[in-house]
DNA sequence: CGAAACGTTGATATCCTTCAACATGAGTGG
DNA sequence: CCACTCATGTTGAAGGATATCAACGTTTCG
């Protein structure tokens, strides 16, 4: 499972222009912070609910999502992660995770010690303050998803997920003549925006049959955004890189 | 608005157990992010949608809410503040702030300067870690938020919201004699959880009639504190009736 | 005392869930 | 290569949870 890693100098996720340059001796630290480079397959487990001194990671390749069990069985989906995400700040920072973290395809991660995180705020400043905003960040899309189930009808739930997924993955150069690898199931769908398997089938439907959306093999294509924008009333916070410090 | 201000050493919410102790240079250096002390009447917003270098704040006194609105006029309240929150940690990280603050009481605050959040990651890595803390333990109540609005039954999502809030008021002492004050209209109850108005009144008023809660005159009660956590996980396991096999 | 905000209740409408059945595709062993 | 199975996707029908509409009651406060 561990790998011959690639060093963060060279790290592929640094060349894409969504990430601030880092330098010197913050990458040497971030290095250093670094334990190993696991792979996980599709459908394994990364973080449990429960699990005590959860590691931290960064996604580097591949989709994975965290989600909630309540104990009738049913789940909420809280948000998907692409790479460069942060994974587990919130169980590493407590003593337990509330959670639990599932690869959603094959992935391939960063593993840091989240023993270690205390000495990263002691020695780079600048690196912490960057994990802080990392966590506004993530608390900001998981405010988007709230603001979806709770407010928006069926069809704008649907339409605000598909768009959103596309367009951080447009961010990222995963969309390719106007397509992307899509790897959620309608079940994943539904367990994200609390709607029944059924209904989000049905939704999909409807946006297949009108040529807003293909969605076949795995790959998903909008040929008209701002019409899906508009469904969803959309207005997602749009949120600028860091301001430099 | 502004306040002769009391010494952070004087602060009330410090004596509460609920907080951990500080001491001489970081309680220092708080006092000296400090800028002001502020009162807000209830109903006067804190932070708009939108707005620049937004100040970061502590609540001292009262109750706040921040909510997300939609461009029919819908809004998704996406979190409830208590006394010693830090409020605006998302919107002092970011250009623009993505949600509004509003006071739900007539509240007290402590005013810091977002732009020297920057000098205490530097010079107080053990503020910048509970500040880190903080906003981690911010997402995890919206997380549960998503997971009542997403997975839950009105009277889950219902229950499970007093419940919550009943002991995190507990926590902070503000339970006297089995109840407290609590100035959530039952419209600030149906915004945070999806619900129509209609439809929350009906859900709470059985539980009242069933004796569960007390809510009379800005006070709530509750006797069997266990019963709605019941009602909170077990969804409809309770009313279904068991299925032949 | 009057107005405005908040709460309550019944009737009706609808969106979404559940149930049930079948279709399709990928992987596996014979 | 086929038969099988399991996961996933699709579709219609029926029921239920929740929304909407409308009206009225109650509290608060200037």
């Amino acid at each position: 499972m561990s790998l011959g890693a690639v060093p963060c100098s060279e790290c592929a996720l640094r060349r894409l222009s969504a990430f601030a340059p880092v330098e010197g001796d913050e990458l040497a630290f971030i290095q250093s912070m670094k334990r190993a480079h696991f792979r996980f397959d599709a459908g394994a487990t990364v973080i449990t609910n429960g699990q005590e001194r959860a590691d931290l990671y960064t996604l580097y390749s591949g989709w994975a999502y965290r989600f909630k069990s309540l104990p009738d069985g049913r789940r909420q989906i809280l948000n998907f992660f692409l790479p460069g995400d942060l994974v587990g700040l919130q169980a590493s920072m407590f003593t337990h995770a509330t959670y639990d973290v599932v690869a959603l395809t094959d992935i391939q991660v960063c593993v840091f010690s989240s023993s270690r995180l205390w000495d990263l705020f002691r020695a780079m400043p600048t690196l912490a303050f960057d994990v802080t905003w990392l966590g506004a960040r993530s608390e900001s899309l998981v405010d988007d998803n709230l603001t979806s189930v709770g407010a928006r009808s069926a069809a704008g739930r649907v339409a605000a997920l598909l768009v959103t997924l596309f367009e951080r993955a447009d961010t990222l150069q995963l969309v390719a003549e106007g397509s992307l690898e899509f790897p959620l199931t309608q079940q994943h769908i539904a367990d994200a925006l609390g709607l029944s398997l059924v209904h989000t089938n049905k939704t999909i439907a409807r946006f297949k049959r009108s040529g807003l959306i293909e969605l076949r093999g795995g790959r998903l294509a909008m040929s008209d955004r701002n019409a899906l924008r508009r469904i969803a009333q959309s207005f997602e916070s749009e949120i600028t890189p860091r301001p430099l410090v």
